[in-house]
DNA sequence: GGTAAACGTAAGTAGTAACTTACCGTTCGT
DNA sequence: ACGAACGGTAAGTTACTACTTACGTTTACC
């Protein structure tokens, strides 16, 4: 039910959501106090948030008039597995190929 | 040197872009071969494989005519990284988050 | 209850990205 | 040498995205 997903691929393939999402992992902050750490607008880093949101990578938790924002694995599971897929299989065929043409010498 | 990289994460947010290099991360292919596993034209499989080669995400080996395309680790490497480093820390405050506010019964 | 702070959303804009068709160069086979 | 196959690039179009300012809503505080 929660593996909707809104492609957390697309989510942090962003810069700015990318930063975003990593200040978040590392400590949870308001949208204003985000803002303020950033070259944009505290409504752009609102529409960050949304996609961010929407993508199972960050929670929020109102407190006051305030709402604390922090970073959420869930969204990152299917992403990072996929990404080890990847790797994995990249790194078989890399070796299969590069066994199956010695050269570089001659 | 080789590490330009222009930004594995873009590249593979693209639907598109994440099939190709999965099929060449399983096995090396030509472009035309490519194409004809996928719904769009040989052109546009060409451009996207310039982008996936622009983040050392794929490699070229010419063969008579047909170019065939293989998956690159290299690319993969930084954002495999940078990617684990979102995930323990992630992980790390998402625990932390959990132990401060034991709410959920009352 | 009025004011201020915090935040989300609406509306509008500029830049970019993904795709198509058309065209051109290169390599192989006969 | 000629034709065909293969693939990169140019040009043009459409769609989306990231951003801004303006506005409305909610919560706290006096």
């Amino acid at each position: 039910m929660t593996t909707y997903a809104v492609d957390a691929w697309a989510a942090l393939a962003d810069p700015t959501r990318r930063e975003i999402f990593s200040r978040l992992a590392v400590r949870a902050r308001s949208v204003t106090e985000l803002a303020s750490e950033l070259p944009v607008s505290r409504p752009a880093v609102s529409q960050h948030l949304r996609v961010l949101k929407d993508a199972d990578l960050v929670r929020v938790r109102p407190e006051g008039t305030r709402r604390i924002y922090a970073a959420d694995p869930d969204g990152l599971r299917a992403m990072r597995a996929e990404l080890e897929t990847f790797w994995s299989a990249a790194l078989t065929t890399f070796k299969m190929l590069a066994e199956a043409e010695p050269q570089e010498s001659e």
